[in-house]
RNA sequence: GGCGCGUUCGUCGAGCGGCCUAGGACACCACCCUCUCAAGGUGGAGAUCACGGGUUCGAAUCCCGUAUGCGCUACCA
């Protein structure tokens, strides 16, 4: 039976590396028909950030990375660290630790200075018990850590690394227990992970250098240890480690950018592992069935932003139109200029977005696609309509244009192009030229949908009006 | 400084001893389609497989060394 966790800190947002992290977790697990947990690790008080577990969760959630078990959170777990550290404590696996922490600043900067590797130097490794006792008599508070073997080696086998050996005179003696009462991330980790039956860890590659403190803490205490598997990470375009730095860093903002989930939920499972050698579209379901530790990648990747784009759009364009028109919705009362009324008028809304659906590569984009459907006038640079023509031809153009839609029978497609085609050659005039003064008119743009089916869906009298609108606006200059 | 892990086109990734004069995708360029923009189609450019030694009939693939990037080196996770 395969158990496996996803244990983010609240100590910030989601970013794509913690997500992609827990979606291979999830993935593992479904594919084993296993229980995939979530455990919150916030045994940092002091960097707690607000409303940081909400996103945590709304992002699993908008991912569809359900979980099975918790959320578990460690500070209301404290009882169990300490008494593990207090069974280390009894075996003298572990000793109390009274060094302020201004003297461990002191120290490392001195060991800096001197190039030497820094680390604890076990001051109160061999306390007496008189020492000890003076120092509590003070009022000391004091951490509690774990002994170090001196010397010996550790190995651990990482399921995509192989076997991997460290010297344990490269270990120092880290803190297990702080002076707080909360543990640190080694034993609350081992603990939970024990107590949860967690099978396997799959967590990021930053993870390995600790794994050997891990691995010593498990056979301390006289547990079996999980099958470690370390993630290759995800960098930003700097090639260092996703942080706040690199911009739109968590996972809510991208639903925000517009960005599908179940899009994202594919692009997140190719950083790092593959089917094969050219399959990239992939769904939820095949991926699941698919996936292996075998296939996952070595290497750091640098996400990489345009491809997601591209990706995004694939989906986009995979969607019904009904089901693109729902997502595109909350965008569009969002996004489009506050003198639009809302709500908007979903029968027109719906005769839009085939025009769009195409040409967006994120929800985000469609007010902005769409935006001259909705407002009332148009501004833009009158030089837009004069690239091609001089001004007395184009006020011609627009005037023998005006009256002819007015009088056209049917406003459709099929009659719009006929007989604008007709019109081209009327005013001998090329109809890339010709169309091209009509979308600037009718639209305030030179890259737009399709011209006719624009005119179609925007009707008659708005259209005039703006055809209208254009030659006073040139007429004028 | 120490320790660990990586190193295949700009980016993601295929490759796990001969199928590789290294395949795919994004981005880029050209052409086709075309009322613009997209979408789609076709083609192109782009990698001395970090470098140097081995092992082998044969190495991107195995071994060693070097370089280099990243990570860890907290009473942070």
């Amino acid at each position: 039976m395969v158990r496996v966790r996803f244990a983010p800190s609240p100590t910030g947002y989601p970013h794509l590396g913690n997500i992609r992290t827990a979606l291979f977790n999830w993935v593992f697990a479904r594919h084993n028909n296993g229980t995939f947990i979530l455990r919150i690790e916030d045994t940092d008080v002091t960097r707690l950030v607000e409303g940081a577990v909400e996103t945590i969760v709304d992002s699993l959630r908008w991912l569809g990375l359900d979980w099975d078990e918790g959320p578990y959170f460690q500070s209301q777990r404290l009882e169990l660290y300490r008494e593990a550290a207090d069974q280390l404590l009894k075996r003298e696996l572990a000793y109390r630790c009274y060094c302020s922490p201004q003297r461990l600043e002191a120290m490392r900067q001195e060991q800096i200075r001197r190039k030497q590797p820094p680390g604890y130097d076990r001051r109160c490794r061999q306390l007496t018990s008189r020492q000890r006792a003076d120092y509590e008599a003070e009022g000391i508070v004091p951490v509690v850590r774990f002994k170090s073997p001196l010397e010996g080696q550790t190995p651990f086998h990482d399921l995509l690394r192989g076997e991997i050996v460290f010297e344990n005179n490269t270990l120092d003696d880290f803190v297990l227990l702080k002076s707080d009462g909360y543990p640190t991330y080694h034993l609350a980790n081992i603990v939970d992970d024990h107590l949860m039956e967690i099978t396997h860890v799959l967590r990021a590659d930053e993870w390995l250098s600790s794994t050997p403190r891990h691995v010593l803490l498990y056979q301390a205490l006289g547990w079996q240890p999980p099958q470690f598997a370390h993630l290759p990470m995800i960098l930003g375009p700097d090639r260092a480690k996703l942080s706040k730095r690199h911009g739109a860093t968590s996972i809510t903002e991208y639903r925000d950018m517009g960005y599908l989930p179940e899009a994202l939920f594919n692009f997140l499972a190719l950083l790092g592992w593959s089917l094969d050698d050219k399959t990239e579209l992939l769904a939820r379901e095949e991926i699941v069935k698919h996936f292996s530790l075998e296939r996952i990648s070595r290497t750091a990747a640098v996400f990489n932003r345009e491809k997601l784009d591209w990706m995004n759009g694939v989906y986009l364009r995979s969607l019904s139109m009904e089901e693109f028109t729902r997502r595109a919705m909350p965008f569009l009362e969002r996004d489009l200029p506050a003198e639009v009324k809302r709500p908007l008028d979903g029968g027109y809304v719906r005769r839009i977005m085939p025009l769009v659906q195409e040409r967006a590569r994120t929800l985000a984009e469609v007010p902005q696609l769409t935006q001259f459907f909705f407002v009332d006038g148009l501004s833009y640079d009158t030089e837009m309509l004069l690239t091609k023509l001089g001004q007395a031809e184009v006020l011609t153009a627009l005037r023998v244009t005006i009256a002819r839609l007015k009088e056209l029978p049917n406003w459709d497609v099929p009659s719009l192009e006929a007989i604008c085609r007709a019109l081209a050659e009327e005013l001998e005039l090329k109809t890339g030229v010709f169309f091209g003064l009509l979308r600037v008119a009718v639209t305030g743009r030179t890259a737009a949908p399709p011209l006719f089916q624009t005119m179609e869906v925007l009707g008659r009298e708005p259209c005039l009006k703006r055809l209208k609108a254009a030659e006073q606006k040139l007429a004028a200059t």
